[in-house]
DNA sequence: CCTGTCTGCCCC
DNA sequence: ATTCTGC
DNA sequence: GCAGAATGGGCAGACAGG
């Protein structure tokens, strides 16, 4: 299959906006498709070049793209910069270039085909060591060669993961139902055991419902976790799941899936990478507590303080996730603990359709705590308000993020975020920052400044320091119109990066206060988000760093 | 050998 | 992670 | 309400280059 076929389909995708329309044309899109390349072509479409399985990936982010499309088109990088800045998209930017480029040199006239870019995908993704870069690069400029302005396009932002077509994992999903004749429901589950959704495009193609239905869950195949949904407080969110539920506290951590075939336990992360190899502590603990052959659990690791049981920063949790060195050294500083919360399959049978309830029952079976190593997450099942909301606020007060709550009749529902868990976090306070500069917008934020950069003042009010950039929480006309106020505001331009005279004070909120080596003060907000500008405040009217310490040492006391 | 920059369907 | 938006 | 697309901080690893 021609590439340039794939690229007209994205571009006709990226023009309509209806998610019916976009599915019945990628399914009449992969009818058409031979099926030597199906796979692939689903996985393109919905904007992945690996299945969910496979641990690699391309290598190449915006920095390297530049330079790729850089020397493929014979630009300079400030050509590519000032471009790429106000097109908002490297896809768009490439094109652009091509379009410009000399027809005479070093065009490769050969038609591009679906499955050779595949390969070179594959090969971009597996050189490493000495000189790997620029065997990254090459490679993807030898597909630029090969490209015309359309299917650069496409290529860039593919690479990028950038493809902005409005189409993802679901609405594939639902394409390949669509295309084959086969259910909805059989392709979702097929998906998920499976985590390749090439593989179900093909499967659904060649042998229809008969065949997706033999692909099941089984350990040592990850699947996609559950996700929550935010409640407001916890009142609300037991009338969610019907008025009583299970409460549990809601820990810190990275979210783990521990596998085990009966001989050896893995590890695995929210988004299915394996860290069995960085913890330890949580394969040893699980081979002697649990009474089970074959499992597949979920839980929380997180590493607490030995010494006062409370738990540590986040940050020092990221010291010990992805590591591959020095791993015993730093296991005795950040020991890691599992929190277990749910139970997927034991020994032949998969839990994935029984209710909560008794997920959790199984898991109580087959699982002997053990201090500091693995435990249950504690639980409370109640239908009384007032028992949730003092279970939030103990889990408050031990210094942990908030609580679950929990449906206790509702099966486990892979990938999605729905009503059958909640979570709910305490509101914190807000901080009066001064905006002293931005980073304009990429692909729907184009022409806009995408994030603000935000300061407060030192004691003595002279100078400002900066605590962090702000992102979200404002609305598309509240973006024009930032836009606009502060585009009178520029002292100073560099790249895709401004500077603004400090006028404009913007009221933040945010859940965390931690230590930065990025930011000048020292200290970073963690996920800050926009309340409200302060037209009625004055720069001179913001907060200063000594609220900053202040709120960052309440959050100290509990580690 | 050390340091800086970039990257991650990264972790949150 | 949070938030906003079109369907 | 879902699905998708914007955006945040910070860590280890992997290279590049001095």
């Amino acid at each position: 299959m021609y590439y340039s076929s794939l690229a007209e389909a994205f571009e006709r995708l990226e023009r309509i906006s209806s998610r019916k329309a976009k599915i019945s044309l990628i399914a009449q899109f992969l009818r058409q498709c031979p099926e030597d390349v199906v796979d692939t072509v689903a996985l393109f479409l919905a904007n992945q070049v690996f299945p969910g399985w496979d641990p690699r990936d391309l290598g190449i982010g915006s920095k390297l793209m530049r330079k790729v499309i850089a020397t493929a088109t014979g630009s300079t990088d400030s050509e590519v910069t000032e471009l790429f800045k106000r097109l908002g998209d490297l896809g768009l930017t490439a094109e652009e270039l091509l379009k410009r480029r000399k027809t005479s040199t070093l065009l490769d006239s050969r038609p591009l085909m679906v499955g050779e870019v595949r390969e070179t995908f594959e090969k971009i993704a597996e050189v490493e060591g000495e000189g790997a870069v620029k065997r990254k690069m090459r490679l993807m400029m030898g597909l630029l060669a090969r490209a015309k302005p359309k299917e650069a396009r496409y290529l860039v932002r593919q690479a990028l993961s950038e493809l902005r077509t409005g189409v993802r994992e679901s609405t594939v999903e639902e394409a390949i139902a669509q295309a084959f004749g086969v259910s909805r429901k059989l392709v979702e589950r097929a998906h998920m055991l499976s985590n390749d959704l090439g593989l179900v495009a093909k499967v659904a193609m060649t042998k229809g419902e008969e065949g997706l239905r033999e692909i099941d869950l089984r350990p040592m195949r990850p699947i996609k976790p559950m996700l929550a949904q935010a409640a407001r407080n916890v009142k609300e969110a037991l009338a969610e799941v019907g008025g009583k539920g299970a409460v549990e506290i809601k820990l810190d951590g990275a979210r783990v899936q521990v596998h085990s075939d009966g001989e050896e336990v893995r590890v695995y992360t929210r988004r299915i990478e394996d860290v069995t190899h960085a913890l330890p502590d949580i394969v040893e603990a699980v081979k002697d507590c649990v009474d089970a052959d074959e499992f597949i659990l979920e839980g929380e690791a997180v590493a607490i303080n030995p010494e006062t049981g409370k738990p540590r920063p986040f940050q020092e949790l990221l010291h010990r996730i992805k590591r591959k060195y020095d791993i015993e050294e730093v296991r005795k500083e950040i020991p890691v603990e599992l929190h277990l919360f749910d139970c997927l399959y034991v020994d032949g049978e998969s839990l994935v359709d029984t209710p909560f309830r008794e997920r959790r029952r199984r898991l109580e079976e087959i699982v002997r705590e053990r201090e500091g190593e693995v435990m249950l997450v504690e639980q409370v099942i109640t239908d009384d308000p007032k028992e949730a909301a003092e279970m939030f606020h103990r889990a408050l007060e031990m210094g942990h993020e908030g609580v679950m709550v929990k449906d206790l009749d509702a099966n486990y529902t892979p990938g999605v975020r729905g009503k059958k868990m909640l979570k709910v976090k305490p509101v914190l306070e807000t901080l009066d920052c001064v905006v002293i500069g931005g980073i304009w917008g990429k692909g729907k934020r184009k022409g806009l400044i995408g994030s603000y950069l935000l300061a407060v003042w030192d004691e003595n009010k002279e100078n400002l320091l900066e605590v962090g950039k702000v992102g979200t929480g404002m609305d598309d006309e509240t973006l024009e119109r930032l836009t606009k106020m502060f585009e009178d505001l520029i002292v100073e331009e560099s790249g895709r990066e401004v500077r603004f005279k400090p006028e404009v004070v913007f009221e933040v909120e945010f859940e965390d206060i931690q230590k930065s080596p990025k930011y000048s003060s020292g200290f970073a907000l963690r996920f800050p988000r926009l309340v409200r500008v302060r037209d009625d405040l004055g720069p001179e009217d913001a907060d200063t760093i000594e609220k900053v310490r202040r709120i960052y040492e309440e959050v100290l006391q509990k580690h």
